[in-house]
DNA sequence: AATGAATGAGTTTTCATTCAT
DNA sequence: TATGAATGAAAACTCATTCAT
């Protein structure tokens, strides 16, 4: 019975992080208080620091699980059995979707990243570059065997493809004309276009 | 004289602009105490309080100086009498340029924008829109006339093309590889060759 | 246990209103600071804030005390099985001997009733009138059955009785030379041969 | 041309005057601003301080002004050759009509005479004190001559009047159903029904 | 495993007053 | 006679965190 004090059967560490993911993302992370995060878990604060010690800890939660989820799907598209512009189409798609399927979490990413204390936030900024280095080996992999233009460094086409994937947070909206899965479409194409020799 | 009782010569509501855009850029809005502000442009909070209403004003203060900068730099590049890649070219490019080179308004303006009391964060959101539909324009005006594909909608090529600007304050260092320029040239071929017919 | 650190064993909330009361009636609400609330109190301002939602809401709590006990008072006196003009003359004489043996919180009541929000303050004027009305009623019974002149409106006479009451707080000094009872008696005189037909 | 640098051709510390006995009376001294009584008056700043050494300077400038407004109409009342009665009658119903004629000074007067420094106030309450005691003589003059009760002290007598005379500002609404005069009338006729022997 | 009272340093903002001009 | 920039002290309130239970 303890853990789960309310009707829904979730437990409390779970609970706690699904109300501070989204308060983060909706107010920011300098504007949510723990009273509020608590109130919204239905626990008190007692609680939230016998699981997390400290309200950066719980940000950090927030980023160690998209990072994880992200590189995951990264490394299974990269790893594909495909043609080079295939696994680069599949890979920028799959992050656009999954980015627009859990936009709080990117919002938080992109905005309240530099909220971390020096270290923790060095550990993640590694663990995002791990992740962009990924990335870019596929575009230099295709660069080399001639698939795709040299022209531009392929640090800089990482950085032009991720700055629109940060970017949707800022526009993207469930109810407009397009589907996540039409967005990432339209923005892998973008790229691969951008890439043509 | 009362407004310059430092030996900058510089007036008081300037200097205090000009420290607030610094630390709003080094810490975020919520991280900078009026206490901070204050001491850095070498006044007192009544000096603060006696030009700008509040905290608040401060910060649409700096976006009130980028929004104006900017719109005109693009105005200029828009009505230029040359072929429309060769506008877009250019108008991509320069929003680079001017990006880099006030890098620290770039990040207040993509991180802090939040932070705006509801009408104040419509009313900026309300002049970036403005910005953007310039720059459809000229993306639309090229797919009509063939000039450029049409196979992504104009929309989601702006935004494409803004999320890697807005990136920009996120991995650009001064004393990286690139010059603003090179990277300005870069990211404005990427969007050019991926409208490639 | 935590509620009672110093020797005193009150809880708390309780010393902190005492305190308050003590301070609005000495320097008016404006005047006293929470500050100075809480160092009365042996507090700090975490825990007045941890009680209180705010220094208005210690104003409130110091009326709901109050017109709490005048009414339950009144109450007794006019249901009492007595003839009308005695009926009266003991509310009106106990309302004059409990506004002396609370002055401070008489004080506070007329002095600082309109620093409340417009909300807070409608609440109060609401059982304020509440109150007025249950002795209007007494009067009105004895003019009804002619015991009372009905030459002036009871109204008047209601606001006539307690502009007295109000004002004990200006004059009303415990070392002057009559006690609470005597000024409860002559008051109630004044006002009982004001009445006769 | 000086001092009169709005339309109304009204000397600057009047219109000073004015603006402060209104603000004072909406919200309370403490709750009115220096700035605001200036705006009000369509001056600077350093006008007021020009004309009054400061803001607790103007409050006391109200309090003059009642107070040689009521000792003044106290004395005609009380020194006309007429029966005592009707010398009393005269005065108690002109206070009250004279203080509903300046419901903004009686309120400021009743509520605000604690913010006048120790000395200040000292003064004010002297003068009060002889306004009350030619009050009191009248009454005590009638009490002599048998004409009133000496049931009660003339002291209580002359508190109980002004008690609902400071009342007023709490009660009255120009938009009642009594006119100022038709309350005067009442009141006096209940003080003087009071004192019937 | 969880409570909730209490802390104390921090926040933004207000304001009467001064003074060089 | 009047300006308005600037001061500096004080205000109310917030909040992450601790700890005895």
């Amino acid at each position: 019975m303890a853990r789960t004090t309310d009707g829904s059967g979730t437990p409390v560490p779970q609970r706690l992080l699904a109300a501070a993911t989204r308060l983060f993302a909706e107010q920011g992370y300098d504007r949510t208080s723990v009273q509020e995060i608590v109130e919204a878990a239905g626990v008190t604060k007692g609680a939230l620091y016998h699981y997390f010690g400290s309200k950066e800890d719980l940000l950090q939660e927030v980023y160690a699980r998209v990072l994880r989820l992200q590189q995951e799907r990264l490394d299974a598209f990269a790893g594909a059995d495909a043609p080079v512009e295939e696994r680069l189409r599949g890979a920028a798609a799959d992050v656009v979707v999954t980015t627009i399927e859990n936009l709080d979490d990117a919002s938080i990413f992109f905005r309240s990243m530099h909220h971390l204390s020096p270290e923790k936030y060095k550990q993640v900024r590694g663990e995002r570059r791990h992740y962009h280095e990924r990335f870019r080996a596929l575009i230099e992999e295709g660069q080399r065997s001639g698939v795709f233009s040299d022209a531009t460094p392929a640090d800089l086409v990482v950085d032009y493809h991720f700055g629109s994937v940060h970017h949707l947070s800022t526009w993207y909206r469930p109810d407009g004309p397009l589907s996540p899965q039409q967005v990432a479409d339209h923005l892998a194409d973008l790229l691969l276009r951008a890439l043509r020799p």
